[in-house]
DNA sequence: CGTGCGTTGTCAGCGTTTTGTCAGGCACAA
DNA sequence: TTGTGCCTGACAAAACGCTGACAACGCACG
C-alpha cells in the first residue's frame, strides 16, 4: 500500500512516517502543497493523509483540486485546529475522514485502514482476461478453469497486473506495491517474479515491454 | 462469532454479557457512544447489539454514521421505548431487527441467530458443506450425522470458516473473531486450533492456503 | 476440599515451500 | 558488433505451517 502523506511539521512528519512504515505502508513524503497537489494528481496512490494548514497552499484547496480531476484515493484530514467547521468543510471538500491533533497512532492507523477498506471494499470478485480468471476471494487464478498453484509473491504480482490490465506497469510500480518497506532497488526479483509466473501459468498473458515494464493486454485491446 | 454490544445500563450489560458468552460468540462491551461509533468503524464484528438512548452519542446516530461509511454488519436495536416511532426510525436507520426491552434472553438469542444468518446468506440454522453440517441452534457440528466432540474454541473456528465458505480467510481475521480484541498476535495458537480441529473432524474440510490463510470451499465451488 | 479431566496457549523441532541473489546467456536495438 | 535489458536455472537462507509435548487453568465430581 503507498501512501502519501502531506505535513510540513517536519517533527511529526517523521514520526507518522516511521510508524507508517512499521505498519507495512509505503509512505511518501511532502512538505510543499503545489507539489503535494502534482504528486497526488499524478501518480497513483492507496490513500493520503494531509495536513490542513501548509504553506503555499491550504490542504483544503489540494484536496478539491484532485476531487475536481476525480482523483478518487480516499483522504484523511489531519488538523490541530480541530473546529466543527473545519470538520464539515474537509468532508465537504471530499475528505473522508478526519482526525484532530493531537492524535494516537494507534488511532490514526485504525483509521487508516477503515478508509482504505471503504476505497477497496467494493471491487469485484472477478477479473477475467482471456483464459485467466483471477478470483479475488478465493485467492486463486485459474486458466481455463483449472487453477494454478501461485506463491503469495506471484499471486501478488499477477493480480497487480490484472488489475491494471491495457496499462504498461514499471518494475518500480510493481516493485512498490508488492513489497511493504522500501526494498533494494537493484535486484531482479520482479524478472524473476514474472519469469516464474509465466511458467506456472502456460499461457501467453504478461507481455515485457523492454525498457518500459510489463503489461497485460485488457480484454478489448489487443495488444 | 464477534458481537459489539452497546449499552450503558451496566447490569442489563453484564447479564447479556454472560448469556452471549454462554452462547459462544466472543462480546466486546462499549458504554460510550462516541467510543462505540470509532470500535463499529474500526474493528470487526460479525454483529452489534445496539442500545438506543446513550450518553454522548445517540444509538440512531451511531448506526447512520456506520452505515453512511459501508460498515455492513448486521445490527439488532434495543431499547425500552418500544415505539412504533422509533422502530420505523431504527429500521430506517439501516438497523436489521428490533427488540423492545424488556427482552426474554432466548428471544434475543435467537433474533441474533437469525440476523447474522441472513447477512452471511444462509437461509437456515444449518450450514452444510460435504458431510460436515453446522447446527448454529445447537452449536454442534456432525460428519455423516455423527456428531463431533469439538473444544469451544474449535467450533468457534470452525463455524467461522464455514459462514464464510468459498473465501479465503486469513489467520488475522480468524484471530479477530474468535478472541476478543486484546489478544496477542505472534502465537501459532491458530494453526493449533486448525490442526485439532482436522483431526477431529477427520475430514477433509479445511484447506491451507500458504501464505494467505485457510478456506472452506463451497458447495458450489469445487476447488 | 481435593482430584482428575478437558481445554488452551506456548514452544521447539521438523519438513516443505518460498524467495532473493547471482551468474551466465539470450535478444533486441543502435 | 556492442551494450543494455531481460530471462533462466541453481543455490542457500528464510519463512511458513504442522505436530507432539507440556504446563497452567478452570471446572465438575467424588
Amino acid at each position: 500500500m503507498r501512501i502519501l502523506l502531506v505535513e510540513d511539521d517536519s517533527r511529526i512528519a517523521r514520526d507518522l512516517m516511521t510508524a507508517l512504515e512499521n505498519a507495512g505502508y509505503v509512505v511518501e513524503h511532502e512538505s510543499d502543497g503545489e507539489e503535494a497537489w502534482f504528486m497526488g494528481d499524478t501518480e497513483n496512490y492507496d490513500a493520503a493523509i494531509l495536513d490542513l494548514g501548509l504553506p503555499s497552499m491550504d490542504g483544503l484547496a489540494i484536496l478539491k483540486r484532485w476531487r475536481e480531476t476525480k482523483r478518487a484515493f480516499p483522504v484523511l484530514i489531519l488538523t490541530a485546529r480541530g473546529t466543527w467547521r473545519e470538520r464539515v468543510e474537509g468532508i465537504d471538500a471530499g475528505a473522508d475522514d478526519y482526525l484532530p491533533k493531537p492524535f494516537q497512532m494507534d488511532e490514526l492507523l485504525a483509521r487508516l485502514r477503515a478508509i482504505i477498506r471503504r476505497s477497496t471494499g467494493q471491487s469485484s470478485d472477478f477479473v477475467e482476461i482471456g483464459p485467466v480468471t483471477l478470483d479475488t476471494k478465493q485467492m486463486r487464478i485459474t486458466v481455463n478453469g483449472a487453477p494454478v498453484n501461485l506463491s503469495p509473491q506471484e499471486y501478488r504480482l499477477v493480480s497487480y497486473l490484472m488489475h491494471h490490465a491495457g496499462r504498461v506497469v514499471t518494475q518500480q510500480e510493481l516493485t512498490e506495491h508488492i513489497y511493504a518497506q522500501d526494498f533494494e532497488r537493484d535486484s531482479n526479483v520482479i524478472e524473476v517474479l514474472v519469469g516464474r509466473s509465466r511458467k506456472k501459468l502456460g499461457v501467453d498473458l504478461i507481455e515485457t515491454r523492454r525498457g518500459f515494464g510489463y503489461i497485460i493486454a485488457s480484454p478489448g485491446n489487443e495488444a
